[in-house]
DNA sequence: TTCATATTTGTAATCAATACATTATTTTGT
DNA sequence: ACAAAATAATGTATTGATTACAAATATGAA
C-alpha cells in the first residue's frame, strides 16, 4: 500500500473507500459502509486504521466539524468548506497562499488547515 | 455587554475571563477557573455562555484541537497554532490572504479558519 | 512448523457535549 | 410595588465519539 503500511484487507478497503467517496465521511460513516463488505469488520478497527493512514501522511484528517473528525483519501491538502444547514463537507479547489507566509513564527509546522463555513449553493437554492 | 447580550454575571465573567486568558482554553477549564470566583457557576452556563457569545460574534470558537472546542475572546479572524507535543494554541499574527480568492464556489460563507499544526518553538527547544 | 510480532476484534470506560426539568432572576405591564 | 411572563442559571441524566485494554487471529521470519 506504499507509506509503510502493511496492506491488510481493512487498511486496503478504508483507503479505497475513502478514495472513491470524496465526501469526507467520518468513521461511523466508513464502518457502515464497509461492514456489509466485510462482516467481521470493527468500529476500532476503523478508528485505528484511519489514526495509521493519517499519521503516515496517505489521507488528511479533518477538523471541520466539530461533532467529530473526518477523513480524505486525498492527502494534498486543500480547503474545506463545512455546510452548516446541510452538514455536507465540500472541497475548495484553489490553492491558498497564506501557507506561504509563516517564516517569521518560529514554530515547526508540519500541518496547515484552511476550513470555510456557510450555508452551501444546493442549501441556498433551496431556500429562496 | 453589546452584540445583544444581556450582561449577566457569568457571561460577563467568561467575556472578561476570555479577554485575559489569550490561552483558548476550552469549556472545563474556563469553568473551572472561575469557580472560585463564582461557586454557583455550573459548566452548563458555561457551555450555554460560549455558545451565545459566539454565535453573536463576540468570541471565536476553534476546532484546531478535535478533543474539545476552545474559545478566543479575540473575535477578529486570525491565524492559529497547535502544538502535538504540548497542545498549546499560539496566535499566528499575520493577516491570511488567502480569504479573498472565494468568489468562484457559490457557497456563502460567513466563517474562516487557518490552523496550523506542529512543534511549537518551546518543545523544539527542550528537545534539543 | 514454531515463535515473535502485528493486526483485528469486542467490550468496557472515558469524557465532551447536549437535553431537559427545576429554580432563580430579570423584565414588562398594570 | 406587584404579578405575570420571559430569560437565565443550575443540576442531573443522557448521548455519542473516542480511547483503553485484553483476548483472539493472522502474518512473517527463522
Ligand atoms: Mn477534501
Ligand atoms: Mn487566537
Ligand atoms: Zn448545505
Ligand atoms: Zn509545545
Amino acid at each position: 500500500m506504499a507509506y509503510g503500511i502493511r496492506p491488510s484487507l481493512p487498511r486496503v478497503e478504508v483507503m479505497l473507500y475513502l478514495l472513491e467517496h470524496r465526501t469526507h465521511p467520518n468513521v461511523d460513516t466508513i464502518y457502515k459502509d464497509l461492514l456489509p463488505k466485510i462482516p467481521s469488520l470493527s468500529k476500532t478497527t476503523v478508528y485505528n486504521t484511519v489514526q495509521r493512514l493519517s499519521e503516515k501522511g496517505a489521507i488528511l484528517r479533518l477538523t471541520i466539524d466539530e461533532k467529530n473528525v473526518c477523513f480524505d483519501g486525498i492527502s494534498e491538502p486543500h480547503p474545506h468548506f463545512l455546510c452548516k444547514k446541510c452538514g455536507k463537507i465540500y472541497d475548495l479547489n484553489f490553492v491558498p497562499k497564506a501557507n506561504i507566509q509563516l517564516d517569521f513564527s518560529e514554530h515547526l509546522i508540519d500541518e496547515v488547515s484552511l476550513y470555510y463555513r456557510g450555508i452551501c449553493k444546493e442549501c441556498l437554492e433551496k431556500m429562496k
